[in-house]
DNA sequence: AGGTTGACCTGGACGC
DNA sequence: TGCGTCCAGGTCAACC
């Protein structure tokens, strides 16, 4: 169940391993659900292009890829089409301004779903069951896709403006840009902090967990929070996802690093998953409730 | 239209 | 042992 911290860590470990590597080829498997853009479209994008870098946005790992001009000889004639076809004195002018090509830039979209992995391995490694796709590096390691449930979803973008979602960063977003995000919403807070569209990155978890520390029910009508309360939230969601990144993220069932391994912290859930358990701050059992089909954890004497 | 619910999918835990 | 049932939760379509 990777969340930000989670595919943070990941992304960081993945720019660790391929930076600089070419991808040589792609195998994607059969089935389609994985694929939120045609198997032909993301074989195409990747084939021959090199990872420039690897980052996070909300909960997507977004491979930056580039490609070289293919062959001097394609750019020559594209160059000379071009030239023949516009041969105004301002149309050589811009050209004459950039020297070179630009090299085709692209985006391979990776978002793990629940159960996604994304592993760098050598090529004789065991398939694991559930492998969606492989992409064979020029390094002669493998890049492997595996999701059981086949909540994750592959794609590629190749517009000049590059990947965007909806939503802020909430490590990036200033307090004054995080206040008018919940003003006049009549849902639950929780159901706020899951909304992508609003976060973007923050899930089950760390909402649960934000909530908390900030004293928070997750019921409480995000309308109603006063300003004070809000930015007790907006610094509660800031220091759990950064200690959570420090940590590692939460190792949680299947949730394991680049290469597989399981070894991380632990982050330390003071009410996830801890329904019945006494509250860390005054010992009142804690409470889990259903909140938009989500399981939800809070003490109902720290939280209001 | 904003808010809420259920379907998707599989493996693991649990009860009988 | 083995089967059935429930639960996990990110996202989106469909509903209220």
């Amino acid at each position: 169940m990777p969340e930000l911290p989670e595919v943070e860590t990941i992304a960081r470990g993945l720019a660790q391993r391929v930076v600089g590597d070419v991808i040589e080829s792609v195998w994607l498997g059969s089935k389609p659900e994985p694929l939120k853009s045609s198997a032909q479209e993301i074989a195409t994008t990747l084939e021959g292009a090199r990872i420039q870098s690897v980052r996070r946005v909300g909960k997507h790992i977004v491979f930056d890829l580039e490609r070289p001009p293919t062959s001097a000889k394609t750019r020559t004639s594209k160059s000379a089409r071009r030239t023949s076809r516009k041969n105004s004195p301002d149309n050589r002018r811009v050209r004459a301004k950039t020297p070179a090509e630009p090299v085709e830039i692209a985006n391979w979209i990776v978002h793990l779903g629940m159960t996604g992995q994304l592993l760098v391995c050598p090529p004789d490694a065991e398939l694991a069951k559930h492998t969606h796709a492989i992409a064979k590096l020029a390094s002669g390691r493998e890049l492997r896709f595996v999701d059981p449930r086949r909540f994750g979803r592959l794609s590629v973008v190749r517009s000049q403006n590059g990947f965007e979602t909806a939503g802020v960063e909430p490590l990036d977003v200033s307090f004054d840009a995080f206040v008018p995000l919940f003003r006049k919403r009549k849902l639950p807070m929780k159901s706020a902090l899951l909304n992508q569209k609003l976060l973007r990155g923050v899930g089950n978890i760390y909402a649960d967990e934000s909530l908390f520390r900030a004293g928070i029910r997750p019921r409480r009508r995000a309308a109603t929070l006063s300003r004070e309360k809000l930015c007790l939230l907006y610094k509660s969601v800031q220091q759990v996802l950064q200690e959570a990144i420090a940590a590692g993220g939460s190792s949680i069932s299947d949730y394991v690093g680049a290469e597989g391994e399981p070894g991380f912290f632990q982050m330390q859930h003071r009410v996830y998953g801890r329904e019945g358990e006494p509250c860390l701050n005054c010992g009142t059992a804690i409470k889990r409730i259903v909140i938009a089909g989500r399981s939800s954890h809070y003490c109902p004497h720290c939280q209001k």
